[in-house]
RNA sequence: GUGGGCGUAGCUCAGUUGGCUAGAGCGCCAGGUUGUGGUCCUGGAGGUCGGGGGUUCGAGACCCCUCGUCCACCCCA
């Protein structure tokens, strides 16, 4: 019989790693709290509608979504992002605004995987609606910093953009599909295919054939609208004044057609592999309008947590957690003092863990050792006539015999000397 | 979706132009140590060589298909 393993682009997230996931988002939690932002669980899946509003043009819609019809009919997709189902939270109930919360979970792409790139793939991320307020974008993107650096991340840069209001945006890429449509012939033949489908999407090609085409191209700042362009010079002041450095990168467009006016990115310059972006947004004013609801302004990011490990990973921080227990039980008499003993020490906050099968006494401290426990508390056959107990240090080795009754203040008082 | 590399023990890998019952290190189990781990020594368990088909007297090695994985393109976190 054939055993199976993870389909393709999901894996198992086991320990160490995994601890290290759940730190990564209680350390998001915890900057996201610390600003105002709620937390939210939206579903896994939604009605593909939801998903369709990412724009026509995008390839996480045409190609990447993970769809299926359910057994009642419905069509249904795996959520490639967030956003939207935040949105779409937003028209069913209709909080008061602003509306800030916090997100970290899962979603789903039908890509080929490589490095940093899974089907299956979790992002941390924060999403405020109701607020046109430029000194919000400087918040939402100070979050995103403040957050790596708690990571302890520092090799990472900021580029910012502003695509405009909607008529702002389409009178620019109007221009770009005349200007790229003029200077076809240079551009690559993958480059030729993406202008037919979005013409901003050129500006992002890393193809060299087309770097002096892409160089000569119209900006978008020449096409912003006189509020969409003090709104971004809004956001430059207020993030000079909070001391967040940043760059304006105008090719700076992104994937998801939903975007107006502010965008921005997090690119890791410590990552070699091809995917160095760790997280980016932007403001999506009209999506709200898109899925039903009242015309809403709205800004947010999300932070890849794959990436953003691998760039811990190459900046060398942001460790996995210890997760190895206290006190290790040795009991080479059946096993019933261990069970006791580990209700004790658990019950007083004593992390403690045993063995089982009744295995030997060398068996048993090679477990304890292996258990990484400061302490292995011993219960042999003499401990258990004269109601005692051997306490051990597994880092100095040096025992003593202690009261059976005393093993939760020995066990706390070696372990706050050792502590130190 | 396209292209390339790689699939041999739990892990990292070696296996000469195809030739005995497929190896090493680490890990695991047991013993040396009749109550005590981390070092050392000895022994042991563990592999349908990703799967299927083919060539051959003979295939882990060669051919075809397939699956998986890694990397890159596309795109994105």
């Amino acid at each position: 019989m054939t055993a199976f393993s993870t389909s393709p682009g999901t894996r198992d997230i086991l320990a160490p790693d995994s601890e290290r996931w759940r730190a990564f988002q209680n350390v998001f939690a915890e900057v996201a709290l610390a600003s105002g932002y709620r937390y939210i669980i939206p579903p896994m899946f939604e009605d593909l509608g939801v998903f369709l509003r990412l724009g026509e043009a995008t390839d996480v819609v045409t190609k990447e979504m993970y769809d299926f019809e359910d057994k009642g009919g419905r069509r249904i997709a795996l959520r490639p992002e967030q956003t939207a189902s935040v949105c779409r939270a937003f028209v069913e109930h209709r909080p008061v605004t602003p509306w800030k919360v916090w997100y970290a979970g899962p979603n789903f792409r039908y890509e080929k995987p490589q490095q940093g790139r899974y089907r299956q793939f979790d992002q941390v991320g924060v999403e405020v609606l109701g607020v046109d307020d430029p000194h919000l974008d400087a918040e939402v993107i100070a979050l995103a910093d403040e957050f790596y650096r708690r990571l302890g991340l520092r090799k990472v840069e900021l580029a910012i953009n502003s695509l405009g209001d909607a008529g702002d945006r389409q009178r620019y890429a109007d221009a770009l599909q005349a200007y790229f449509t003029a200077h076809k012939a240079s551009l690559s033949a993958e480059s030729q295919t993406t202008l037919a489908k979005n013409p901003l999407r050129v500006l992002d090609s890393k193809r060299k054939e087309d770097q002096s085409v892409i160089a000569g191209a119209p900006k978008i700042e020449e096409f912003l609208s006189p509020a969409a362009s003090e709104h971004f010079a809004e956001v430059k002041r207020s993030l000079t004044g909070l001391g967040v450095s940043f760059t304006v990168n105008e090719r700076l467009v992104r994937g998801l057609d939903y975007y107006r006016r502010t965008t921005f990115e997090f690119v890791s310059t410590a990552l070699t592999a091809a995917h160095t972006a760790i997280g980016g947004g932007g403001r999506y004013d009209g999506l709200v309008e898109e899925l039903g609801g009242p015309a809403t302004p709205g800004i947010g990011f999300a932070l890849g947590l794959d990436r953003t490990l691998l760039a811990c990973d190459a900046e060398g921080v942001f460790p996995a957690p210890n997760g190895d227990v206290s006190v290790f039980v040795v009991d080479t008499t059946g096993g019933s003092h261990a069970t006791r003993l580990c209700r004790v020490l658990r019950g007083a906050g004593i992390s403690a863990d045993r063995a089982f099968d009744g295995r030997s006494m060398k068996a048993q401290m090679k477990a304890a050792d292996r258990s990484g426990a400061k302490i292995a508390l011993i219960v042999g056959t003499n401990e258990v006539e004269s109601g005692s107990i051997v306490m051990r240090s597994l880092s100095s080795g040096e025992q003593t015999t202690i009261a059976h009754g005393d093993a939760v203040s020995a066990v706390t008082q070696l372990l706050a000397n050792q502590g130190s």
